[in-house]
DNA sequence: CGTGTAAGGAATTCTGACACG
DNA sequence: CGTGTAAGGAATTCTGACACG
């Protein structure tokens, strides 16, 4: 996904009724997650809560776990565990490509 | 953009006040641009206005034409053209690829 | 033509709280 | 813990219409 489309996914335009709709769950429980830290949705000027496409995905999850049984505490606990996973596979790609445009470096250099 | 990008844009999720925002139109002009057929939003079951991210690029490319004092008929001729043109496009791409496919078969034929 | 505005009604959203299990 | 609900207030949105230039 490109940067541009980021954009759309991340931007906290859309307010709670429509995301009910989306998620099939209901006011309380919506805001009951971001109160559980599970989501952090914009506040407007006036307090209003807007949400991204992202923060529905998300709801979506936790709705999922939920069903499970799995208390918002633990969805929590799971959320912040992907969230470091995914910062080391950026970590290591990042490295990948360090070694990668050293060693093109090195092989430009030996031809001049 | 992938298909899943393009969900995001297309869809009708963003109320008219946050639209307001995001353009800097009023929701009269809003409202009027659609009167004139230059947008289509999306109506809920209670009746109320739902805009995507492509609705709102389209009405922010209104507002300069506008202020350029281009009318709303012409507007709408030219989003009309555009519109054309982007088939086209598809269309010649189309017949490239189908052209591509046509001579790698007819290469592939001949090596047996 | 394009936009502002006042009008009245209906639906939305917010918070804090009590209830239940 | 997770969710429902009634409460009261504030802001949103809708339509049809009159106004202006």
């Amino acid at each position: 996904m490109n940067q541009q489309d980021r954009s759309y996914k991340d931007k906290k335009v859309i307010s709670i009724g429509t995301v009910s709709e989306l998620t099939g769950l209901t006011l309380r429980q919506i805001r009951y997650y971001e109160e559980r830290k599970l989501i952090a949705p914009y506040r407007n000027d006036r307090g209003t809560r807007k949400y991204s496409f992202n923060d529905i995905e998300t709801l979506m999850d936790i709705a999922d776990k939920r069903e499970d049984g799995v208390q918002t505490t633990e969805i929590l606990k799971e959320m912040r565990l992907k969230e470091k996973q995914r910062e080391s596979e950026a970590e290591v790609k990042k490295k990948m490509l360090q070694g990668q445009l050293n060693a093109q470096f090195r092989y430009g250099r030996g031809r001049n």
